[in-house]
DNA sequence: AATCACGGTTGATCTGCATCAACGCACGGA
DNA sequence: TCCGTGCGTTGATGCAGATCAACCGTGATT
């Protein structure tokens, strides 16, 4: 079922393969498989030592940590093309976040040492790699601002407009991961996720289907 | 004033430049120079294309992001010996911050061209230059996990325990910058910083001179 | 010395979101 | 078919921290 000519293909588009360039990443798939998860299995632990860099080839991957008596959060979700976490992998570090599998996902499994490895033969990889990171960090410095300076309903009205962007200009989003992962996402409790909903609704910014589907008419109406 | 010597003692004996090998860093020190500034001068606007990669020589760096209407936060902080913003500098992005001093400064300006010519030359500063970007991003995911999870007086508690690694174990901690700058930084109002303050001295964990000196007791009894 | 501006502290009040609780609905298994 | 069980929603209440306001010590300006 997981032919490896999809795998190629999907991830052959990403930013970060195709600056890493054909060579190396020749050398990454030949050794690496394919797997396909279902629903809240869980990649990795909080703790472990990275055997594997995940890149997410279908389905949602979610990364939560844990405070000790304060519950869990989600600190990311990883959509498909996206790799999970390469800055453990890369300082050869425990991981400081659980990943678990918010959907039924296809995950491409690259192998940590040959990633360590190849970075260090390949200028381009590092190079993309160093690109990516940088990427990475400027997300959660997004998420820090939106987490300090807006209120609950913003925050769900930017990630909504952020996967607006992904799909076709259509309106209509895909949010297949469950709520609670959403909620933990954004930083607030299911119930106020779902009050957040309510709200974006009433106001015209938003219109949910009965079968759950999320449909926005304007985009820019959303981002306040 | 600015003695080119002292420059290098301090950035010889940070991980990033010790990664990067001398060669790399003769390299990018040659056509660099270092500038003394007073506190709250800007080091650059969000919105600018990078010029320089800074690092920080001596004092505090703050990194404020702003949201139209809803006022400004504190990012980050940078003491002596880190790099600001080498995201940007990687991605020849425009800043998506603000970076202040937050004492008297002196910084090492790094062309941000140099700086990217000699990655492409370098393996050892590209290697260096991701797990900086890596050690970063985990940092980021820290106050993340902070934020969502944590109360204010929690926050300020594990802010000042890092800080007292940095010093010798005696317990005595710099803080230097002003408390509206640590209060933004740990996403709460200066008021409940004031108030989180009284509240750690009030437990003894946490002993304040006339002077303004913070003295921790116990590291380990601060981090809850 | 008087004035002002500024940074920090303290007090009183307000509010956004968490918490606790109940309910509806879809789904799966006996 | 009936009865769980899990997930999302809605309602009532409580609280951490924001906001508004006053105050105080310090240093700069005149």
């Amino acid at each position: 079922m997981p032919q490896p000519s999809r795998a190629t293909a999907l991830i052959e588009r990403s930013v970060f393969f195709q600056a890493a360039g054909p060579a190396a990443m020749a050398d990454l798939l030949r050794p690496s498989f394919t797997q396909i998860l279902p629903r809240s299995a869980v990649l990795f632990e909080e703790g472990d030592e990275p055997d594997f860099l995940h890149v997410v080839l279908e389905g949602r991957v979610g990364l939560q940590a844990c405070v000790a008596g304060r519950g869990r959060t989600m600190v990311e979700l990883f959509g498909p093309g996206e790799l999970c976490l390469a800055a453990a992998v890369v300082l050869r570090l425990p991981y400081l976040a659980t990943a678990m599998a918010l959907t039924e996902i296809r995950v491409l499994m690259i192998p940590a040492e040959v990633f360590r490895e190849t970075i260090a033969r390949s200028r381009e990889l590092c190079h993309a790699t160093t690109e990516l990171l940088a990427r990475h960090w400027r997300l959660m410095v997004d998420q820090v601002v939106d987490l300090k300076l807006r209120s609950a309903e913003d925050r769900l009205a930017r990630f909504i407009a952020r996967r607006v962007d992904e799909e076709t200009g259509a309106g209509v989003v895909e949010l297949p991961e469950p709520r609670a992962a959403i909620a933990a996402r954004l930083g607030m409790t299911p119930e106020t996720l779902s009050r957040a909903f309510a709200e974006l609704e009433r106001k015209g910014k938003l219109r949910r289907g009965p079968d759950g589907a999320t449909t926005v008419p304007d985009r820019a109406a959303l981002i306040p």
